[in-house]
DNA sequence: GATGATTATTAGCCTTGTCTAACTTGTCGC
DNA sequence: GCGACAAGTTAGACAAGGCTAATAATCATC
């Protein structure tokens, strides 16, 4: 039953869990999990905001590809994380945090973006790819990416 | 209060909803997170059984950095969606289906790794990274990201 | 072959993210 | 200024993915 041997070693550092680095590794993309929907939202809201000069769940519906109610909830998510502001049937404004957020997840996903067409890729098909990717690179990849998306 | 005019114009096609290019970046990329978690066991546990000839819930649970009752749970669902069979307080076994989307998350996994390497990156970095990008690559940014980390 | 440690399972809870159905509010036209 | 329709909210269901605590099975070992 191969009866392989872990069993001393990790026994030390009061740590979050065992420290197996590729539990690390998962733990990190769960994180990241975590954290993708609300960077996807903000992300549209200052988009909305700056085209439209406000935010409307509505609007934010129809381009997330989800219903109104499911906007609500997110939006009450939002607002209790202090990423946004909103009043009852008002239209949803960022909070200075969100704001800072909805900025470097832009920037991110411009990189991202532009790194993939860059790299060869046509613009759907890169866009798509960017919106999934952008949650994952962390910043030395995403110094690589601008790198070579500049250089080329 | 801007009264933009997005009335007429997307009231045909009785497609899944809007389908607004946007939308369907969105639900693509939410159809991805779905199948993350099944990715990621599928590829640990074939690794695990390659390298230990066995998949045991334990080591699952260390590797991913999760506790055992969650990959009970989890591997429920992978055993009701046909993606391994296992006997209880026995080890976990692929499916010949759950073989298959092992050995296609392997590759692109490698494929990732591999090309962002060749970037640049450190091994570890890249490590995670790759983890977290490899559900997000279509199969087009995956053939350009293998002829670049080959050409490198 | 009984027993103690390791491993696996079950039960039960919580949060997130999605939906539908039903209700309330706001807005625009007349 | 009222009535219809659009937009927003609330209620409630459900699945996934996480956890802890408690229970059950396996196994190693003497």
């Amino acid at each position: 039953m191969m009866a392989d041997d872990h069993t001393e070693a990790e026994a030390l550092e009061p740590e979050a869990r065992p420290a197996d680095p590729r539990a690390e590794a998962f733990q990190g993309v769960r994180e990241a999990r975590r954290n993708e929907l609300a960077e996807d939202y903000v992300e549209l809201i200052a988009e909305l905001i700056h085209e439209h000069g406000e935010a409307r769940p509505v609007d934010i519906a129809t381009k997330m590809g989800v219903t109104a109610p499911t906007v609500a909830k997110t939006l009450g998510r939002l607002a209790r994380d202090g990423l946004i502001t909103r009043a009852k049937y008002r239209s949803v404004f960022l909070t200075e945090e969100g704001r800072a957020l909805a900025r470097e997840c832009q920037q991110r996903h411009e990189i991202v973006l532009r790194f993939l067409l860059s790299l060869g890729l046509d613009p759907e098909t890169a866009e798509r790819d960017a919106e999934g990717i952008e949650h994952h690179v962390s910043e030395r990849t995403l110094a690589l990416f601008a790198a070579f998306a500049d250089r080329s």
